[in-house]
DNA sequence: CTGTTAGCGCGTTCAA
DNA sequence: TTGAACGCGCTAACAG
């Protein structure tokens, strides 16, 4: 096995010291142009790429980012095969923006309920010095980890999280989404619209209920307390939130559902109820996963991959030196017109 | 921020020498146990973890393992949003097996027809400098990257790859499996059971095809080779291969299909064609990914996960010393029965 | 069985 | 603007 090329092979080649190739590698000052040219004709005749490990030894940088993902909740989805894409959109955003800039992305899983998710935390940190971390819900709201990274003042991005508080905040806007979504539904002609809510332990849940909320208020029907069912992203939970909308004396044609779990239980419990999608029921999903395109859904599309790598973009600059970053950053949402939202059967009088 | 606990922080806490520490991290021979005791206890109470970045400067392992996957197939799976959850399988088989042995999984993507694919993976390399290298389709058959990491002498992983060769082969028994999902087919009353091949740029479309030729000849139907349509593995070429096979004369009453998306090309297929699955054509897919799962197609299922997993292992073992280990893994795979199969129409005679 | 010595490949701090 | 010396945290090779 040939040995590695390292920057004395460099240095050697370019008949320059180790430093003055680092500052070329490095883009930094105080080499002259005539120099920097033959360090790099010698770095890409030699095909030189430094080693991340003796980066990370020498200087202050370790070129890692680490992604923290529930345990628990990434496993289950994993096996289930439900096709949550969470995970393929987070590698997709944070690893391609990592690799722009020579950082790799490395994904750790750890339990939030667990009493030991401080020393689970540690532990990864210490074998992979980070240079920063990305949390995704629920880890984005735990204090648990986000109070030790900011102890250890290891700087970090919150993804999906609103609340205020250390890190970069990178989210989209739930109530906007949630407004939008409703309105998609008033504008088809439905008066009585229903929502399902997500499980209260994620903040986004009682954003998407405000911008429900707001959005009916400021509807000519009103808001209707008694249309907003209390789910917690349970496929089981929409299922029963939604039989009890149904079993309303003036029930809604019409309901938006904070996940896709429980759009696709909104469906299933109209169905088995005699009603039929988007006819009698349309239904409007919080989630655009492969599930919501598979059961046509109409879907507020989480911008995952975008707000991982705005993450990933924040954490690197910033580790780079970069000041002024913006503390909170709204990614925009998107929004999937699909079969499952129609006008009401009877134009929305009854 | 407070400094990291390193392992001379331990050897002062045990009172021993550095290399009396490390030596019990690595489970090495020749440390009393009353030594080993009062070192693992120093570590406990510090919870000192050592730095991968460390181990890999001063050692000969880096504790990293890579995972290459093609790029603009990943990428392109990932914007489709199809829900190929291979990358998902692979993560929870690799980085679970990779976690328990103090290992991390890195995933790179590399275009397999990129010229540059050499300079590609060299790159990667350098950087990473992994112990081991796991190589998924197509790469797992490309000689310019198996070529590449024998001739660096690092040991690799070729997953779903039959050919002879260096690295670690792991695959499923494709042959079997096709078999198996043909015999399915017979044993529900079938006769004509029509098979629609995957792109020949990847070894398992033979194996898949010679498996469904071995299973039709041992029937007393016999084979037919008309039945064989030929596909790519794209949704497009399924239609085309399906559409050939229902103009013929006779034409099949049940199909394999050699992945998912070609299946539901099938189904689809046939339903424009104003027959109904599986009552008019019984459809069996090769891949049981998310999609196979929400159109309730029977299923092949690909033991993704158990394949990386093992990957990851043999690497990890090889690196660790570890002789003996088999060049060739199988691991079984599985089917899943759904809606998408059933006996023919009239009994199977017509 | 245990400790000492010498790097690994870089970035950092200084001096030139 | 450049270069030399030093050390990061760890393991390998050796000495005791």
């Amino acid at each position: 096995m040939r040995r590695a090329v390292t920057i004395k092979h460099v240095a050697a080649e370019a008949g320059v010291s180790l430093q003055t190739v680092s500052r070329v590698i490095n883009n930094e000052p105080n080499v002259r142009p005539v120099v920097q040219e033959r360090v790099r004709a010698a770095v890409a005749k030699l095909g030189y790429v430094p080693s991340l490990a003796a980066r990370r030894m020498g200087g202050s940088r370790s070129y890692l980012l680490m992604a923290l993902n529930d345990r628990d909740r990434t496993i289950e989805g994993w096996k289930s095969g439900e096709g949550t894409d969470w995970v393929d959109q987070m590698l997709m955003g944070g690893m391609l923006k990592c690799e722009s800039h020579g950082y790799r992305m490395i994904f750790e899983l750890v339990d939030t309920h667990s009493d030991h998710v401080d020393r689970a935390v540690r532990a990864a940190l210490a074998a992979l010095h980070p240079d920063g971390v990305i949390l995704t819900p629920p880890h984005s709201e735990n204090p648990a980890i986000t109070g030790l990274l900011s102890q250890l003042g290891l700087p970090f991005a919150r993804i999906a999280s609103i609340a205020e508080g250390d890190g970069f905040a990178v989210s989209m806007d739930d109530a906007e989404a949630a407004a939008h979504a409703t309105d998609h539904l008033l504008s088809l002609g439905h008066r009585r619209v229903g929502f399902v809510t997500g499980s209260p332990q994620y903040a986004v849940s009682d954003a998407r209920l405000s911008g429900y909320r707001a959005a009916m208020s400021a509807s000519p029907h009103g808001l209707d307390e008694t249309l907003i069912g209390r789910g917690d992203f349970s496929y089981e939970s929409g299922v029963a939130a939604v039989d009890a909308l149904l079993d309303l004396p003036s029930p809604p044609t019409a309901v938006v559902c904070s996940n896709d779990r429980m759009a696709l239980a909104a469906i299933r419990t109209a169905q088995r109820r005699g009603l039929s999608t988007p006819s009698d029921l349309s239904v409007v999903s919080f989630d655009n996963t492969p599930l919501a395109r598979f059961a046509d859904m109409t879907a507020v599309i989480q911008p995952v991959a975008e707000m991982s790598a705005v993450a990933a973009d924040l954490l690197i600059r910033f580790k780079a030196g970069e000041t002024d970053l913006p503390s909170q950053s709204r990614v925009a949402f998107g929004f999937a017109p699909r079969g499952s939202t129609a006008p009401p059967r009877s134009g929305g009088s009854r």
